[in-house]
DNA sequence: TCAGTTTTTAATTTAATGCTTAAATTTAAT
DNA sequence: ATTAAATTTAAGCATTAAATTAAAAACTGA
């Protein structure tokens, strides 16, 4: 594997080891949710959410809309939604710990 | 996801995310490598790759043999062998940037 | 045991992260 | 206009991570 493919690829990873931030993923899977739908479902402030959004939406995993002033967020790349599905498979099905 | 794997995933995620850590799970998809080996082609320290590998082996990630007074690292987990391939196809192909 | 390798440990310094709080923006509704 | 809701930004502090250097183990073969 090329040197830049390396640093990018882990950069991205580091970007989603998280916990919160792989929970937001987790959600964004099914659809797309505003920063206060995500606050429901992480339990966190709002500002910590939003911080998380934006290194998500740094790294460009993430990307967003707005509707009136809701900020729809949803999954940016393909890749990263082909990821996830494979480290669910492997890391969260019943019977792994 | 469930609260622990949620927390097991990030902390697997963070354990390899980082340069040296992924470009060592990359050269131990091929075969088994000492330390030495593993230096020669990540160009850093001794004590620096050293730290590196506890850190994998602590997440339980790679496991160790001992030869002489070579230390021989191999990857312990199927499951990471198979989460590298899909990161490999998905962000490591000619053509992706 | 001695000399030579390989690997680990420890100590230090520097940099990056994460969370909290508070203040500031933006937009919509009243 | 004013208020209220949603979101972002910035500051401060504590924690954690990374790299370097130096020293110390662990092991081999002579």
């Amino acid at each position: 594997m090329q040197y830049q493919k390396v640093e990018n690829l882990s950069s991205l990873l580091k970007s989603i080891s998280h916990p919160i931030r792989l929970k937001i993923l987790c959600l964004l899977q099914e659809k797309e949710l505003t920063v206060g739908e995500i606050r429901d479902e992480v339990a966190t402030t709002h500002a910590n959410i939003s911080q998380h959004l934006t290194i998500l939406r740094n790294q460009g995993v993430i990307d967003f809309r707005k509707d009136a002033n809701f900020i729809y967020n949803r999954i940016a790349d393909e890749r990263v939604t082909e990821m996830m599905k494979t480290l669910r498979s492997l890391f969260c099905q019943p019977g792994t710990k």
